[in-house]
DNA sequence: GAGTGGTCTAGACCACCCT
DNA sequence: GGGTGGTCTAGACCACTCC
């Protein structure tokens, strides 16, 4: 039931959104089952099955529930995973690589023009990342002067970058980063099970190394809320 | 009109969203100007103006555009704050706080854990960060230990945190981040003007400090389109 | 075949803004 | 008063899953 004080001058959808939300985080519906179904909720709360089906999309916006056609709508487990970038590396050696697609193509994110990238076409390596046993952590892609040699592409396929850079002995000089969050290209949202326009939470990446001419640039994106970053800086003396 | 090559299987609404976000993007439409209304759109694709409705939540979730009830809906600027995390130093000298709340209250989110908080009440100040004639750029809530000095409180409701620690020459040891992505609490969506659950890039922070006791706590938020994040580390030797 | 969520439509009412 | 977006409803059709 919606009562007064839930409702409190928001509109019904709101309100409808609210009360599941609650019934979410108070262990009423259980991760990974389904909650009732649009017309139950309808009927139980006295509102239109439309009303029901607003309330219930937003909820899959702000990722608490994800809904399968046929099946039913069902509360997503919620689990961050933490990467610690103090030292540069993002450490992910455990993770498994599924790799996507190796094409010829040029840097086109505007957000990768801090980084003054080449303007020419670069081999990009797209890959997911993710371990055993749970939904894909994150999705890759890599940009490669479209000279290097195949032995490297190879393990920039099979690797997370800075494991393929250890694996291959090449030492890194420098790495820059651009942490920020953008909404999921069509492409990513199919490969992610999440509506089209999902937030992600984006690094952008720009590696130098000690071999000469190896550049790396690159974009590891997640959904929002299933990555975090930690960084931590001592003061000098 | 809808294209066939625009629809290419997606639903309707989908087909009507790329549409108008095409435009934005060729600078049919224009920044800071309105798009045309609901109805005028309805008639030029020839779908209901339910359908384009939706088109533009979406595109308002998605931070492309701005809809004011009475008035119509206007395309965003879109302009990302950039703030360079190598040093530690979130460096916003230039910045106008404004004062929202000071109040004891306990640490309660859960991504705050990961720093061990104290479980006790803290003092917390709320305040948004901006820059004259732009509109607010990110949201802080600092938490500091109840005894501290009234100075130092008035510091802390005036500055962003490391300005202020700055100011009243307190020296920092360490500083730990995390930064992640989440949606914005109703009270946060209301202050910048943005729906309900959007989502909002975090930097979660513990800043020890020389002077005894005093550490300091806090989380500062911004829309996920108005900020992002750089770091550089130079490899050692 | 029954149940599920997803889509699309039609139509009504409201609050708000502007002139 | 006429235009705007926001909300809520009713009803229909589809594709999908599961029994």
């Amino acid at each position: 039931m919606i009562t007064p004080q839930l409702r409190a001058s928001r509109s019904l959808h709101e309100s409808v959104r609210q009360e599941l939300l609650n019934r979410i985080q108070n262990g009423a519906y259980l991760p990974n089952l389904p909650i009732p179904s649009t017309a139950t909720l309808s009927s139980e709360f006295g509102v239109s099955p439309i009303t029901i089906k607003r309330a219930l999309r937003d909820l899959q916006a702000i990722g608490a529930v994800t809904a399968i056609a046929g099946k039913g709508t069902f509360v997503k487990e919620q689990r961050r995973f933490l990467i610690d970038l103090s030292d540069g590396i993002a450490h992910l050696e455990t993770a498994n690589v599924r790799l996507m697609s190796i094409a010829n193509e040029k840097i086109s994110d505007p957000a990768m023009e801090m980084f003054n990238p080449p303007g020419e076409a670069t081999l990009c390596v797209r890959k997911m990342i993710f371990f055993a046993g749970e939904p894909p952590l994150a999705y890759d892609s890599t940009y490669l002067s479209p000279d290097v040699d195949e032995a490297i592409i190879d393990k920039f396929a099979a690797r997370p970058v800075t494991e393929a850079l250890g694996r291959l002995g090449i030492r890194i000089r420098n790495i820059s980063y651009l942490i920020d969050a953008s909404t999921a290209a069509r492409k990513v949202a199919e490969i992610f099970a999440i509506p089209n326009g999902y937030p992600m939470l984006r690094r952008l990446y720009k590696v130098t190394t000690t071999k000469k001419g190896l550049t790396i640039f690159g974009i590891l994106q997640a959904p929002f809320d299933r990555l975090s970053y930690s960084l931590n800086i001592q003061s000098e003396n």
